[in-house]
RNA sequence: GCGAGUGUAGUGUAGCGGUAGCACAGAAGCUUCCCAAGCUUCUAACCCGGGUUCGAAUCCCGGCACUCGCACCA
C-alpha cells in the first residue's frame, strides 16, 4: 500500500502545502497551502459549489467562525467541550473517565473533580490489568476565545453546520416556505485535536464543504432521484460489501433514506470529476455503536491512500436533532409547515381573566399575567403559591386547520476538503515508466495552471513571441504560467510534477508560420496549432479532459 | 497527553567536541537545445532556548516539530 512517492516531500518542495509558521518551529495541525496547492484546493471547492448549485434548490451561507456559547450548548457540542481521560499507572492504557464510571453503573457527571472523586472513592481499577489509575485529566476540544470578564466566551466553530441551522427560518423564507432545500457553506472549522498528525489528515484548523438538506419527515425525498448509471462500493454496518448503484442501494433498503442514498452518488460523481480514483473510493456505514448522538444512520466516504482507508466525507442523517434543539434552547419558532386538507379542529383557548387578577393582585397583576402566558399552573406571590386555575378563562373554539407545523429533518453531506486534496494528490502522483519522473495526472480543470508557456530555448526572438502568447492567453482568461529558465525538458518535468496538463512551446517554426506545439502532460505527445486557435483549443482540451 | 525514535541549505543526506561537505533543486551565463543533457559562476543549512566546555551541529537539560505505537477522533 505504501507507495514510493512521498507526497509530503513533494508538497513541501514544490509549494503545494507545508507546515505553517515553520520559521518559528511551527505548530502541529496547522498547514499552509502554497502557490500551487491553494489553487488546486480552490478549483476543487469551485467544482463542488458548481455541482451543488446545479442540484436546484441550493443556496449559500457564509457565517462567522466565532460562535456564541449558547449555540454550542444547544447543539450539544458544549457538553463534549471536555474530554475526560484517565490513564492506568501500570500498563499506561488510557480510557475515557466517563466511560469507566458509566461502565460500573455509577452516575456520570461531566466534571473533573467529580470523576476523580468517584474513581478514587470506589477504588476503580484498570479493566485491562487491574492497576491503579492516575488522576483524571481534561482536554478542551474546542478553542475558546475570551471576550471580556462579564461576557460569555466565544468558541471557534467545530463545524460550519450550526451557522446554517440557526438561520433555518431565513432560508425557509428564501425558498418561499417549501421543502426540500439545501444550504451549503464552505469554510473552516476548528478542533483542538489531542494529537494532530499525518499531514493534512488531522488538522486543528481545517476546511469543510458542508451541505445541510432540509426535508419534511413525511416526504423524505431530495429533488433528484438516486443515480442508477454507476455502481458504488458500499460496506454496510454488518460488513457486507456491495457493488450496486445508489438507486439499488435505496430500493433494496440498504440505505433507508432517499437523500442519504442520493448524496452517496453525488459525492461519488464529484470525486470522479476532480480526479480521485474511483476504485479507491468506498462508502462505509457507521456501526450502530459508533453513531453520533444525533444520527440514526451515517455513511462515510473513504479513500484508499498511503494512510490506508481515510474518511473524506460524512453523510449523516441528523433527524430533527439540530433544528429541534435550537427550537428548544432559543425558544424561537424554527418550524416548517406543511399544507394539509382543511379540516375543523376543536381547541381550548386560554386567556387571563384580567378583571379578577386586577381585583385580587392589584399592582402585582403583571407577574400573574406573565405566568399564565408562560403556561404555568401556579405562581409565587409574596412567598405564597397561588393556583392560577380560577384566573384563567378557557374557551372551546373550533378552528379551520389547513397547515401543520413540524421540525424539519436534516441530511448532512459534509466534505473534508483537506482530506480530499490529500487523497487527490495520493491518487494522482504517478511515475513515468521510462525514466521514473513523477507527474501529477489531475484533471485539467483542477490543475493549478491550464498551461505553461515556454520558448524552446532562451533566444530573444523566441522569448518575445512566447511572451506575446502568454499575455494573450491571460487576456483570454486562461490561467497560464510563463517559464524560460533551464532546458525545455526540465521545464516540462517541473510543471508535470505539479499537474499542469499542457505545455505550449514556441520554436523556430512559430516565427515562420505562427504555430506552436501543445505538449500533453500524461502522454508527452505533441500537436501543432496556430496561435489564433490556441485559446479555444485549450478550452476544448480542458472541457474534454473533464472526468464524468 | 504517555512511551520510543528523529530534527544539518528548498529536498535528500554526510559530519558526532576544533564552527560544515555531497547530490538534486534554484539563480546568472554559454550552448540553433523538444522531454530534469553538459560547462562556468553563484545563492543557500546545523529546530529553538539554556547548561557543560577554552571551544557544541556533536555532550546534558527544557521546549517545539516530525515519525511509530497507545489513547483520542461530532
Amino acid at each position: 500500500m505504501k507507495s514510493d512517492i512521498d507526497q509530503e516531500e513533494i508538497a513541501k518542495r514544490r509549494g503545494i502545502y507545508f507546515p505553517a509558521f515553520s520559521i518559528y518551529g511551527g505548530s502541529s495541525g496547522l498547514f499552509d497551502y502554497g502557490p500551487y496547492g491553494s489553487i488546486i484546493k480552490e478549483n476543487v471547492q469551485n467544482i463542488w459549489k458548481e455541482m451543488m448549485f446545479a442540484e436546484g434548490p441550493v443556496t449559500l451561507l457564509d457565517s462567522p467562525a466565532l460562535t456564541l456559547q449558547a449555540v454550542l450548548k444547544a447543539s450539544g457540542h458544549y457538553d463534549r467541550f471536555f474530554d475526560y481521560s484517565v490513564q492506568c499507572k501500570a500498563c499506561k492504557t488510557k480510557f475515557r473517565a466517563d466511560d469507566i464510571v458509566e461502565s460500573l453503573g455509577l452516575k456520570v457527571v461531566l466534571d473533573q473533580d467529580y470523576l476523580n472523586k468517584v474513581i478514587k472513592e470506589n477504588n476503580i481499577k484498570c479493566p485491562k490489568c487491574g492497576g491503579d489509575f492516575d488522576d483524571v485529566k481534561i482536554h478542551k476540544l474546542m478553542f475558546q476565545v475570551d471576550q471580556g470578564e462579564n461576557v460569555d466566551p466565544l468558541f471557534l466553530r467545530p463545524e460550519t453546520a450550526q451557522g446554517i441551522f440557526v438561520n433555518f427560518k431565513e432560508f425557509y423564507r428564501f425558498f418561499r416556505e417549501k421543502l426540500p432545500f439545501a444550504v451549503i457553506q464552505l469554510g473552516r472549522g476548528y478542533r483542538n485535536e489531542i494529537s494532530p498528525r499525518r499531514g493534512l489528515y488531522r488538522l486543528r484548523e481545517f476546511n469543510m464543504m458542508e451541505c445541510e438538506v432540509f426535508l419534511d419527515p413525511l416526504d423524505e425525498k431530495w429533488v433528484n432521484e438516486p443515480y442508477n448509471d454507476f455502481k458504488i462500493h458500499y460496506v454496510t454496518n454488518t460488513d457486507e460489501e456491495l457493488f450496486i448503484t445508489p438507486k439499488e442501494a435505496y430500493e433494496k433498503g440498504i440505505i433507508k433514506s432517499q437523500p442519504l442514498a442520493y448524496f452517496t452518488g453525488f459525492a461519488f460523481k464529484f470525486y470522479k470529476r476532480i480526479g480521485l480514483d474511483e476504485n479507491k473510493i468506498r462508502f462505509r456505514q457507521h456501526k450502530k455503536e459508533d453513531l453520533s448522538h444525533y444520527s440514526s444512520d451515517t455513511w462515510d466516504a473513504e479513500a484508499l491512500t498511503d494512510l490506508g482507508w481515510i474518511e473524506i466525507t460524512g453523510i449523516a442523517h441528523r433527524g430533527t436533532y439540530d433544528v429541534g434543539r435550537h427550537i428548544e434552547y432559543s425558544g424561537k419558532d424554527l418550524y416548517a409547515q406543511r399544507i394539509v386538507e382543511p379540516h375543523k379542529e376543536k381547541r381550548i383557548e386560554i386567556e387571563p381573566n384580567f378583571k379578577e387578577i386586577k381585583k385580587d393582585f392589584g399592582d402585582k397583576a403583571g407577574e400573574v399575567i406573565k405566568a399564565i402566558n408562560n403556561g404555568s399552573k401556579s405562581v409565587f406571590i409574596d412567598n405564597a403559591e397561588i393556583s392560577l386555575e380560577k384566573y384563567i378563562i378557557k374557551r372551546d373554539v373550533e378552528v379551520t386547520v389547513d397547515r401543520e407545523s413540524f421540525v424539519p429533518i436534516v441530511v448532512e453531506p459534509s466534505f473534508g476538503l483537506d482530506r480530499i486534496v490529500y487523497a487527490l494528490l495520493d491518487h494522482n502522483f504517478s511515475k513515468r515508466e521510462e525514466n521514473g519522473y513523477i507527474y501529477l495526472k489531475i484533471p485539467p480543470e483542477v490543475a493549478p495552471f491550464v498551461a505553461g508557456i515556454y520558448p524552446l530555448f532562451p533566444k530573444e526572438d523566441l522569448e518575445r513571441v512566447a511572451n506575446d502568447v502568454y499575455h494573450r492567453l491571460l487576456k483570454d482568461g486562461l490561467r497560464v504560467i510563463y517559464d524560460d529558465s533551464g532546458s525545455i525538458g526540465k521545464r516540462y518535468a517541473r510543471y508535470d510534477e505539479v499537474g499542469v496538463p499542457f505545455g505550449i512551446t514556441i520554436d523556430y517554426d512559430t516565427l515562420k508560420d505562427n504555430t506552436v506545439t501543445i505538449r500533453f502532460r500524461d502522454t508527452t505527445e505533441q500537436i501543432r496549432v496556430s496561435i489564433d486557435e490556441l485559446s479555444s483549443k485549450l478550452r476544448e482540451l480542458v472541457w474534454t479532459g473533464r472526468k464524468s
